[in-house]
DNA sequence: TTAACGTAAC
């Protein structure tokens, strides 16, 4: 009899026969025998992974430590490790451990990061042996230490080791590497080749690639390209993988490329990262290319590879191919993946398809706060303010918390729309977010404020923060700009100069110009052109010169604000020129209007609103005829101007 | 019975 239940107990492959064959085994008392009990046990845990295999395991009347690790082992392959220390405690209070035994507690303790049990399982090897001679241990133990953060007792454990192996060396260099502590995985990768001689395997080799590729290394990759060649490694299939990664991080396209191309056995690793590669460094269209051929030649594709050619359509715009692989998710089930999800909602966004996007981010299961990003960015992105405040305060209803960057963005939404009582609301949810201090939210405060219409809010924002960097005097120039007050800008510039260290950049002079003009202060924004020129040495750019046309324009000094323009060393762009040609406008000056309308029209030859400008010119001139050709010309291009709209709600 | 490695979203 015992015979037989032995020999069904090893063919037993159901769930359903294990249970017949434990009451069996119960009923006619052969449960007593231990290793019946123990193979059961086993099945127990292999079959039914939510089964307590610990409670048959505890009827076992005297467990082999054999027995006990082999249900140790499989509780470690299933992933269950709070069992494997459960029952490690409760077994070994009394009994003496073995290596193996240790070594599946100590992945245990690795995986659930419980540093001060893997201590414990520490000293506790040095208590009953000698654990120097055992190097899976020791690789054990050095794994355990890196996963829980603990670099120092790592390296001490290692240190022990006179005579470590490569396993031992790449262990340590990976806990170096997965602590993003790269130049120390390299430093010690350097002693393990130059000092000890020790040489590198493939397997050693991934780890230091990524060491190259989190520090953006080429030229070490590149080394460990050349060695690997010379070596003639057989089936380097994961290094290659991990090489190629790096020449895609570091936008490598060409060695990335010639490497794709010689790897015989690709798998889908290998062309996700070519994929990306492609999609990243601006061979998008080579990029769904290979996407296709990897279809075709029949490799499954994963998510990961799904977000890499989706990438390649956003870069490219290509909506068409992106809705193509949309469905190909969705065929394979992918699309219930996330991250794949996410990656629809930017491509959809990116290709101006705002409702193909939201319809897939409604579909979601799942969401968390990097697809409601996704969803409010592309909200913001496709200039649809107000959605993108209702998809806000949806976020925060499912009790998703926004962070840093997202309140940046939703404040940007704000300042467009205009509405007080929201910059108010966002202003609650920055205190309570204790985002108070943060400089980026507290400049997009301030600007959201003066935008809506609140100068005393915005100054009172500006006022409350300490450390104040240039973003934020900026903003508070600019401010002041918005509503007009060019005075209270200037003085809180020297006050900026007087009594902080902060040094105002081109952007600062851009919204103190700005304010300048706005207010019609013409000679104080000179003034400013020429300190930002000669007492900061900062070169100005095309929106600075474009404000010091527009206020030489006012005082109809035409001919200087051309003297300017010819002497730019930057490049002209059409602001300067529409500067120029509002202004030949108010001074009936055609002639000047004509050539800066030309280079306009060179500059952008759709825009209506140039035409327009330059008809006026001629009008105003008495050009009717040439007016009267250029209206009709507008007519012909179909080119609508886009009326000009603000709004302020009070 | 036992140890080391690679790809993705903001």
């Amino acid at each position: 009899m015992h015979e037989i239940v032995l020999k069904l107990v090893g063919v037993c492959r159901t769930a359903k026969l294990l249970t017949q064959l434990h009451s069996l085994t119960i009923r006619t008392g052969l449960l007593y025998d231990t290793h019946l009990a123990a193979k059961l046990t086993e099945l127990y845990v292999e079959l039914l992974p939510v089964h307590n295999g610990r409670k048959l395991f505890d009827e076992i009347p005297h467990p082999s430590i054999y027995t006990c690790n082999r249900i140790l082992q499989r509780f470690c392959g299933n992933k269950r490790y709070e069992e494997v220390l459960s029952l490690f405690s409760s077994t070994f209070l009394f009994e003496k451990p073995d290596h193996f035994t240790l070594l599946f507690v100590l992945k245990a303790c690795s995986a659930l990061n419980a540093l001060n049990f893997g201590k414990t399982i520490h000293g506790l090897g040095k208590k009953h042996g000698n654990i120097d001679s055992n190097m899976f241990l020791g690789s054990g133990l050095i794994d355990m230490y890196s996963k829980c953060g603990n670099m120092d007792d790592a390296l001490r454990t290692f240190e022990e080791y006179s005579k470590p192996d490569i396993v031992l060396w790449t262990t340590l260099v990976t806990g170096y590497e997965k602590n993003f502590k790269p130049d120390e995985a390299l430093a010690v990768f350097s002693g393990m080749v130059m000092t000890r001689g020790v040489i590198p395997d493939p397997i050693n080799l991934v780890t230091v690639v990524s060491a190259c590729t989190q520090l953006l290394n080429l030229k070490a990759g590149k080394n460990i390209h050349g060695f690997l060649i010379r070596k003639g490694y057989e089936n380097p299939l994961p290094l290659f993988n991990a090489l190629l990664n790096l020449y895609t991080k570091t936008g490598s396209i060409e060695y990335a490329g010639s490497l794709f191309r010689i790897i015989e056995e690709k798998d889908v690793i290998s062309w996700s990262c070519m994929i990306s590669c492609c999609a990243h460094n601006g061979a998008t269209d080579r990029a769904i290319s290979l996407f296709d051929e990897m279809i075709y030649k029949g490799v499954e594709p994963n998510s990961v590879c799904m977000i890499s050619a989706l990438q390649a359509c956003e870069a490219s715009c290509n909506i068409e191919k992106g809705r193509k692989i949309h469905e190909l998710a969705f065929q394979k089930g992918l699309e219930r993946d996330i991250l794949v999800s996410t990656a629809l909602i930017d491509m959809y966004m990116s290709c101006c398809a705002p409702n193909e996007a939201i319809m897939v981010f409604d579909r979601m299961l799942n969401k968390d706060a990097v697809s409601w990003f996704a969803l409010l960015c592309g909200c913001v992105q496709n200039g649809m303010a107000n959605k993108s405040m209702q998809i806000f305060c949806d976020m925060m209803a499912s009790d998703i918390q926004p962070d840093a960057t997202m309140m940046v963005k939703i404040l940007g939404s704000c300042s467009e729309l205009g509405v007080l009582q929201l910059t108010c609301c966002l202003h609650g949810y920055v205190i309570r977010g204790g985002f108070i201090s943060n400089l980026f939210i507290g400049a997009s405060l301030i600007e959201c404020y003066a935008k809506c219409g609140s100068l005393e809010e915005a100054i009172e924002v500006f006022e409350r923060l300490t450390d104040k960097d240039v973003v934020i005097w900026s903003s508070m120039f600019a401010g002041y700009g918005i509503h007009g007050q060019a005075r209270e800008s200037i003085k809180l510039f020297h006050r900026m100069v007087t009594d902080s260290t902060v040094r105002p950049n081109k952007v600062t002079f851009l919204s103190i110009l700005a304010a300048c003009s706005h207010a019609g202060f013409v000679e104080e924004g000179i003034e400013f052109f020429n300190m930002m020129l000669n007492e900061y040495q900062l070169m100005p750019e095309s929106k600075h010169y474009a404000i010091i046309v527009d206020l030489l324009g006012r005082t109809g000094e035409l001919d200087k604000a051309m003297c300017i323009i010819n002497q730019m060393q930057s490049q002209v762009g059409p602001h300067v020129w529409g500067a120029l040609l509002s202004a030949c406008k108010i001074h009936q000056n055609a002639e000047i209007g004509e050539v800066a309308a030309r280079n306009l029209l060179r500059l952008d030859p759709d825009h209506a609103g140039y035409y327009i400008l330059l008809s006026n010119v001629y009008a105003v001139d008495g050009k009717w005829d040439d007016a009267a050709e250029l209206r009709s010309s507008i007519k012909e291009k179909e080119l609508k101007k886009i009326t000009g709209q603000s709004v302020v709600k009070l």
